[in-house]
DNA sequence: GGCGCTCCTGGTCAAGTGTCCAAGTCCGGC
DNA sequence: GCCGGACTTGGACACTTGACCAGGAGCGCC
């Protein structure tokens, strides 16, 4: 099948993620990417000049997608008061993560794997990036809508909760008790009511 | 040089350590562990029956030595008031981080690892139940110190607490912003107080 | 002294790894 | 028609990796 290379390196960083969220960044090997995506071993650095430049598309690619993926979980939900709101953004990323535990492991083992690598060191960061300023500009509009601003930088907030978020996600994977989780997250959402006041 | 083979393990273990915090888990073969404990391969596989057994120890070892060296830096903070209390252990653990980046990149590396193996699946979940435990027990004898009682389960502070620092370590390790990590850890404590009264 | 167990060593093996390449195929433009 | 560049392919390469083993060395105990 004949194909453009920008195409080929689409379908090679998808069949990357799979082979990646299935199995692990330590087992996707260049053969097992190419078998992935139904292609001889040879496409692979014929579409890429080496494994860390896929490898660098792929963190790319996943922190866009699952920012995507987040925010349309977020938008979903009630918004009768600040509270209503921040508890349910919480739960909706916790819900995406319970849904898709290996998605979030993979992010995990990329974000190490970019730290190690000076090659990819800007990688980490990037995905950070994305996280923290889009978590801003949800607080920011969910604060607007029912006339409150926040007691501290709205960054330190954005990083609070994503803190937060992130490091319970990690936590659950590892030791599961989704109850209990829960329970962090409404305790959570109940101390971001203190760090808003009345406009 | 002769030596017991328990002796031996755990010289390579400590090497393990001394390679995985420099280069990470991903290079650290049995070749570099080898040398770096300066023994010839071939100790390896009659010290230990599998690598995955030197992993195994490795994390064990790890958890127990970080909840040393945590502990000890925590219970050497002052304690004025409980604000205090949490803010310094808050603050110890950060600057723990801080002061030893790739031993904590490590700790992601070895939970990220042990969650794909199925072999060392039990591994991640004693690595979070020291660190639960332990902080447990640090907060309920703060509270106790200062004749207070939380308003939630403490397992479920114990969390929250977890996750807030494990989570900014990360964060901080792939986006840096040392200050705003700090004002993170104020916030923190600020949020904590809100889940105690007086007993 | 000699038996038996533990410890030590260098070399070797099969499997897998990322990377590269020569030769071939396709296809649009001259 | 055919030329040139973009794409395709299977096989090869040099190297690394975890594991293994035969044979030797040390040492306590009868």
């Amino acid at each position: 099948m004949r194909m453009s290379a920008e195409e080929r390196r689409d379908l090679l960083v998808a069949a990357a993620i799979r082979v990646m969220t299935r199995d692990g960044v330590a087992r996707a090997t260049t053969r097992a990417i190419a078998s992935e995506a139904e292609m001889p071993l040879g496409v692979f650095h014929y579409a890429f000049h080496s494994k860390q430049e896929l490898v660098s598309r792929v963190a790319e690619t996943i922190a866009q997608r699952s920012k995507a993926d987040i925010d349309a979980a977020v938008l979903s939900r009630p918004t009768d008061d600040l509270f209503q709101v921040v508890l349910g953004g919480l739960t909706a990323y916790f819900d995406h993560v319970v849904d898709h535990p290996d998605e979030h492991l993979l992010t995990y083992e990329l974000t190490t794997a970019a730290l190690r690598d000076p090659e990819l060191e800007d990688v980490a960061r990037r995905q950070y990036d994305y996280y923290l300023k889009e978590n801003e500009q949800l607080l920011l509009a969910a604060a607007d809508v029912f006339g409150l601003q926040f007691t501290e930088p709205v960054s330190v907030v954005s990083r609070y909760t994503l803190s937060v978020v992130d490091g319970l996600a990690l936590n659950w994977l590892a030791w599961g008790d989704e109850d209990q989780a829960r329970q962090v997250l409404a305790l959570t959402a109940r101390a971001a009511m203190g760090m808003v006041r009345p406009r």
